[in-house]
This record gives C-alpha cells, sequence and structure tokens, in this order.
RNA sequence: GUCCCCAUCGUCCAGGGGUCAGGACGCGGCCCUUUCAAGGCCGAGACUCGGGUUCGAAUCCCGAUGGGGACGCCA
C-alpha cells in the first residue's frame, strides 16, 4: 500500500481564511490518522497577488493553530521546491511531454477575443467554453510563430464526448461530460502554467496520494484527470468538502466581519477553540460530543463521516467553544495569551512583553473574575475596568442618581478609620457598620456600596471585587501598572466632594 | 443559460426502513446570586415539497423546488 500523503496548498495573495483553515485540519488530521505525511505547497502561480509576506503570514498560523506540516517551504523534505514559482521547470518538462504528443497546441486568440466570445456564448444561453478556434491551427506553423516570438498560450486538448467519472471521497460517485469542458489553459502566454496544470503536475511529482480539497474545486476535477491520463500518471483520490457560508448563505467574507485567522487571534480567541469549532463544520466525532482536543480528533477522523452540504459559520457559537477554552486554561496561560490586551487597554505603563513579577502575581489573582465569563481575551480589561477605572468625578456623578448613594459614601468613608487593606471578612464587617449606620440593608445597601466601590453598576461579586482593589492598591509604581486607588480612598475622595459641594 | 454538488430545529452536528427524531450554540423561563456575566435545571423549536418502492419512508428511487459551486491566460 502505498503511503498516504495529503498537501494544503494555499495562495499566498492574502491572510488565511477560516475556509481554508478547514481545508487544512481535515488534510491534517487525515495524515495523523494514518501515519501519513502533510505536505504545505505554496502555490503562487498568480505573480501579481502573491507575497511573500502572506506565505509567511499564511505559515504562522498554521503553527499557532498547531497544524504544523511534514513538509513545505519551512520544513523542507524529499520532494521540494515547495512554491511552484521555484518548480517552472517541471511544468516545463511536462508542457512539452503533452506538445509532442499532440495533446495541447498553442493559441493565438487575445483576451479581447475571448472575452467577446464568452459575452455571446453566454447571451446564447450556452455555456461560456472556449471555442477550440485554435485547434485546426497547423501545428508547425503554431511552433514557428511562437519561436518568432509571437505571444501565445498552450492549450490542453480536451477529448470530445467522453464521460469523466470518479469516487469522491466524501461525496460518491461523480461524473462529468468531456462536452462541457473548453479546453483549458495549462502555460500562459508569459509561460507561467495556469493552475489547473500545475496542481497537476505538482501532485504526481509530490507522489501526492489524497487531494482534499474546497468543493470550488469539484469541476476542476474531470480536466485535471484527463490531464493525469493524458501524461501517463496514476491519479490521486479526491475528497471535496463543502462550502463555509455567512449567516446570509453567501460565501464567507469580509463583509460578514473577521474571517481570518489573524483577525481571530488579534480578538483573543484561543487556537485551540478556533480549530475545535472549524472541525465540527461538516464532522463530527461521533456521539454527541463537540469539545475534542486535536490529538484526539486524529485518532478518529475519517473522511467517511464528512458531511456534504455547505455550513454556516455561526459567531455564537465559536465564542461559546472559546469560553469553554478559557475556563480550562491555566491562568498562567490566561495571562501570557491575554497580556497584550492589558498593555493595548494601557493597563500597564510601559509596553512591556511580560509584565513584571508583581503585576502577574496581582493580575494572576484578579484573572478568575474575569476568564470564566467572558468570551475573548480582549475583554479581560474591560471586565476587570473597575481596578483602574475608577474616577471620583464621574462615580460621583454616578452615584448621587443613586437613593442613599451619598450616605453611604459618607458611612463607608467613616468606618474605614485605618488604612488596613479590605480583605473578604473586613469588608464584610465594613458594611455591616454601614448598614447600622445608615439603616440600609440587602440591594439598597449593596447597590450603592458597588457603584461607590467599583464605579459600575454590575461586575464581579464584590467579597471578591473589594479585596482585589485593595491588593492592587498595595502594589507599587515598580509593578509596572496604572496606580489603583484603594477603597478607603475612593470613599474618603467622594465624602469629600459631597461634603464641599452640598 | 449549461453542467456539477447539496437538502433533519434559526445555526452546527447525531440518527439512515419501525426512535417520544438525540445533542450543542442561540432563544424563553426558573434556580443560584445582595448586581452583571458565568453556572445548574426546564422549555419552545426540524425531517423542503410531490410521486414511487414497501406492511411501514425522515431514511431507498425519481422528479420538482430551493441553496451553493463551476464554466478565466484567478486559484
Amino acid at each position: 500500500m502505498t503511503p498516504l500523503r495529503v498537501r494544503f496548498a494555499p495562495s499566498p495573495t492574502g491572510q488565511l481564511h477560516v475556509g481554508n483553515v478547514r481545508t487544512a485540519l481535515f488534510n491534517w488530521l487525515l495524515a495523523r490518522r494514518h501515519g501519513g505525511t502533510l505536505i504545505l505547497r505554496v502555490e503562487d502561480t498568480d505573480v501579481e497577488r502573491s507575497t511573500r509576506a502572506s506565505e509567511t503570514t499564511i505559515l504562522t498560523d498554521l503553527r499557532w493553530l498547531g497544524l504544523e506540516v511534514d513538509e513545505g517551504p519551512e520544513a523542507g523534505g524529499g520532494h521540494g521546491p515547495y512554491r511552484q514559482s521555484e518548480r517552472l521547470p517541471l511544468y516545463a518538462a511536462a508542457a512539452q511531454t503533452l506538445l509532442e504528443s499532440g495533446r495541447a497546441y498553442y493559441c493565438f486568440c487575445t483576451p479581447a477575443e475571448l472575452a467577446t466570445e464568452r459575452a455571446a456564448a453566454l447571451a446564447g444561453g450556452s455555456p461560456p467554453k472556449y471555442s477550440g478556434r485554435c485547434r485546426a491551427l497547423d501545428r508547425s506553423a503554431s511552433a514557428r510563430r511562437v519561436a518568432a516570438g509571437e505571444p501565445g498560450a498552450l492549450r490542453f486538448l480536451v477529448p470530445q464526448d467522453r464521460e469523466i467519472s470518479f469516487t469522491d471521497l466524501v461525496r460518491g460517485p461523480v461524473s462529468f461530460h468531456t462536452d462541457i469542458i473548453g479546453d483549458p489553459v495549462i502555460v500562459r502566454s508569459g509561460g507561467v502554467p495556469a493552475y489547473n496544470f500545475a496542481v497537476v503536475v505538482d501532485d504526481a511529482a509530490m507522489e501526492i496520494s489524497h487531494v482534499i480539497r474546497g468543493e470550488d474545486h469539484l469541476s476542476n476535477t474531470p480536466r485535471q484527470i484527463l490531464l493525469y491520463e493524458a501524461l501517463g500518471w496514476q491519479c490521486p483520490f479526491f475528497a471535496h468538502l463543502s462550502m463555509v457560508l455567512g449567516p446570509d448563505h453567501a460565501p464567507l467574507s469580509k463583509r460578514h466581519g473577521a474571517t481570518s485567522v489573524v483577525e481571530f487571534r488579534e480578538h483573543g480567541y484561543l487556537p485551540e477553540a478556533l480549530v475545535n469549532y472549524l472541525a465540527l463544520l461538516g464532522w463530527s466525532p461521533g456521539g454527541n460530543e463537540e469539545v475534542v482536543a486535536l490529538d484526539e480528533m486524529a485518532r478518529r477522523f475519517d473522511l467517511a463521516d464528512v458531511g456534504h452540504s455547505a455550513a454556516v459559520f455561526d459567531r455564537d457559537k465559536l465564542a461559546w467553544m472559546n469560553r469553554h477554552y478559557m475556563k480550562s486554561a491555566s491562568g498562567e496561560r490566561l495571562l501570557d495569551e491575554a497580556w497584550r490586551y492589558f498593555v493595548r487597554d494601557g493597563v500597564a505603563t510601559h509596553a512591556r512583553a511580560q509584565p513584571s513579577d508583581e503585576a502577574r502575581a496581582f493580575l494572576l489573582s484578579a484573572l478568575p473574575m474575569a476568564s470564566g465569563s467572558v468570551d475573548r481575551l480582549e475583554q479581560m480589561p474591560e471586565r476587570l475596568s473597575f481596578l483602574w477605572g475608577w474616577d471620583d468625578a464621574a462615580v460621583a456623578a454616578l452615584i448621587q442618581q443613586e437613593p442613599g448613594g451619598v450616605e453611604v459614601t459618607h458611612a463607608f468613608s467613616r468606618v474605614l478609620t485605618d488604612s488596613a487593606p479590605l480583605d473578604r471578612d473586613a469588608f464584610r464587617a465594613a458594611a455591616s457598620r454601614v448598614r447600622e449606620l445608615t439603616g440600609l440593608k440587602g440591594k439598597q445597601l449593596f447597590h450603592p456600596l458597588r457603584v461607590l466601590l467599583t464605579g459600575a453598576e454590575s461586575g464581579p461579586e464584590l467579597d471578591q471585587a473589594v479585596p482585589a482593589i485593595d491588593r492592587g492598591a498595595a502594589l507599587g509604581a515598580s509593578a509596572g501598572l496604572r496606580p489603583i486607588l484603594s477603597c478607603q480612598e475612593r470613599a474618603r475622595r467622594l465624602s469629600l466632594r459631597f461634603d464641599s459641594g452640598s
């Protein structure tokens, strides 16, 4: 049995898109499942749009997602080079073979002529395929024109009246009639190979056993099978994955919001959440399980279990998945991942790559208040903004709207006679003394207290928030975090404000 | 237009001739909570339609309808 070799073949013309991630993931899973090899091939034959920066981004994204490849431009391997732009001689040789065997011919039609033909066909209700006008050209005359420098593209001669059938590993038997296929350009007039041709040459040379790709390539498959046949090469197995759509059922695109790995990472999604969510689009581990780690998926993956229909990308479910993984992640990991958002939101006084030891210890103690109740890492500083965001003018305005607010403020200020930081018990004791002083209790007491101390109507439990505030207030400037006002100071400032104001 | 693919709750997946058609997200309610979120429990919610095959069809077959893809010197 030949070893299983699969490939992921992105074109470096932009960022890695979630649809492509799913294709990469399914390739990765199949390779891992069967002890096969995953090859990354860069399809950069579109010279205009391909960039090295995009290639680097894609490689970085795959690594971040945990989908390491076995062979590729960075990983190396025995079937390189792994960029199509570096494999030109291979295509030229295959093109020569086809030309010599009479399976390819030169076409001198101009883009304008082709466009006119296509428009006419469309208007007449027939498929807008290439008419085959240059088929009849004398081969040696064509060769002379090309040799003389006239621009000409090489087309593959598609045999007439044949049924091309293959068994798609996810869809089952599929067949196309060759009459609907126009002779495809295999080498552009500039000498650069076209997609359908380069793919075949590379998949054969790289000994790819299974081609797993998006459904948009399904109708390319018969052309490619014909090329394998004409070149005398053995066809790989094919499997076509359904599309990923937006909520409006249109192909997922930027107007649906974030769609690229880079964006999801920036917004604070964990890679394992994204990968787990994407795996569930079109595949199920069986039973009713949904939360499955990458290695466990690899143990269970089978192409036969992949769904046939298009899937709508559901942001809410991704958010739920992310929350799930955030809850099970360690505090250290969460802090490492979330630190940049504290820097971004101005909580860190210096843009350091890592928090100071003092800041780390403090943040680690405060993080659980945020990590369990937020969708994304980037929302953590906001959830903890009661620590740094307390502003006496704003809170004064808020608390004056609050029944009993001013009263509670004075009482709380009076009760805190020494500056000992409040822990949970000290806070409770203080609160009950305020209750005695004001006669307010329950919600009437705690709501104003919450507004006074946190500056917000809602947030984490006061039992946890209050001690966190005072622990934060004890931090020195060397911690590298914005200073935090103690509870006592918060109450004192407002109390003073109300005294002088009224 | 032509060809190809697809069709179970709003969404993602189970189920694949006899099931109360199952789970998850989301939604609604209740509980927990001195607030919000989280969490727990409960609930509403689907086999696109029409023919056939069969004792029996969501499941198999055909058709219609709907959705998507392809028809590039893009990939």
